[in-house]
DNA sequence: AATCATCCCAACCGCCTGTGT
DNA sequence: TACACAGGCGGTTGGGATGAT
């Protein structure tokens, strides 16, 4: 047995909405309300819409101070610093951006953003190739530099670093106590209430926009990358209950540190302080590995990167910020879409 | 002018989560 | 505790608009 449809979907109307539609829906709302059932709406007011579509049609665009379209640079940044903090989460992303809906955002993602980033990249990527195969020609040879191993799966960006995690080495964890856990908060301006709970509230929210500071955060600390998989199966109750503190520490700090001049909502903070920083659909920024695996130490508990090696993992040699990283990411992700390179044939 | 390709965005779909009973 | 239901979310798609040939 399926689940129930959520309306007849036979008397439903679909597609675009006439605007007779959108004014009975807008004056109705606009008057009386939700009264908290988006299903039984359509019937009071007379239309032939599945509720969730009527919800839809308000929030994206009936509601009021909705702006379409015209996205600003720093509009651009905080999307973009957002996406690498917590993947496509749309609706917390749109939340930090005042008047724009989440299937706003995720348009502009996906249709112009992430092009944008990639065609930068890829003038770059160009520049450098050309301006290597010159000094090769130089050199003396005449022959183009070719990749001699076809089963490349990165031939055309050769010197895009690997992002899959390294085999952990073995240093010791920066944060083996809850103090030290403390002195990254209160470097970050945050406040410890007595239970040891994260006051995300008081944390300072003058954090620059400015991306490079993601970065910064990650030179001088250690990060705890593991992936959104049930701690319970891998550790001790112990090791359990520090790692979800390390969780919450690390989803606000990531977060905070990558808010504009604002403090995040009320409901980001909770979200941030219950649910880890997820990785799923980062794994072209993070690599599937990343993602997907556990890092582990020889010891087989689940343990952080330092600093090191999380700069490397996060910001690879050549990835001056986030917009570097997303690039490097896309190419990455889009290298086995293109045509193959001319002379490797 | 006609055709085809690509871009863009509104809307839909189905899954997950929270809440009430 | 189990279930049903509505809300919410992210991924995907359909189709109009625009540009290229």
């Amino acid at each position: 047995m399926g689940r129930a449809p959520c309306c007849d979907k036979a008397n439903v109307k679909k597609g675009p909405w006439s605007p007779e539609e959108d004014a009975k829906l807008k004056s109705y709302i606009e008057q009386h309300g939700t009264g908290g059932n988006w299903i039984a709406l359509p019937q009071k007011i007379g239309l032939k819409r599945c509720g969730k579509s009527c919800r839809l049609r308000w929030l994206n665009y009936l509601r009021p101070n909705i702006k379409h379209g015209g996205f600003s640079e720093e509009e651009d940044n905080i999307i973009c610093s957002l996406y690498i903090s917590i993947g496509s989460r749309w609706s917390i992303i749109a939340a930090q951006l005042p008047g724009r809906t989440d299937n706003d955002i995720k348009n502009y993602w996906n249709t112009r953003l992430k092009k944008k980033l990639l065609g930068k990249q890829r003038k770059e990527q160009q520049a450098r190739r050309s301006s290597g195969l010159k000094q090769e020609m130089k050199r003396g040879n005449g022959n183009p530099v070719v990749p001699a191993d076809n089963n490349n799966q990165n031939p055309y960006w050769p010197e895009l670093p690997i992002l899959a995690p390294t085999p952990y080495s073995n240093h010791e964890p920066h944060f083996n106590d809850h103090s030290s856990i403390r002195k990254l908060l209160i470097k970050l301006g945050g406040k410890f209430s007595d239970d040891d709970q994260v006051n995300h509230n008081a944390m300072n929210p003058q954090f620059p926009a400015d991306l490079s500071y993601t970065q910064q955060l990650y030179d001088n600390q250690s990060i705890n990358v593991s992936s959104s998989a049930p701690m319970e199966e891998t550790l001790e109750d112990t090791d359990a209950q520090f790692a979800q503190t390390q969780y919450d520490i690390d989803g606000a700090a990531g977060l905070q540190m990558l808010q504009g001049q604002s403090s995040f909502p009320a409901g980001l903070e909770q979200m941030v302080s219950s649910n880890p920083p997820r990785l799923d659909g980062l794994e072209f920024l993070l690599g599937d590995d990343m993602v997907n695996n556990r890092i582990r130490t020889a010891y087989g508990t689940e343990s952080m990167i330092d600093c090191g090696e999380m700069t490397s993992l996060i910001f690879p040699p050549g990835a001056s910020s986030c917009e570097g990283i997303i690039q490097q990411r896309l190419l990455q992700e889009c290298a086995f879409d293109e045509p193959r390179y001319p002379g490797s044939l």
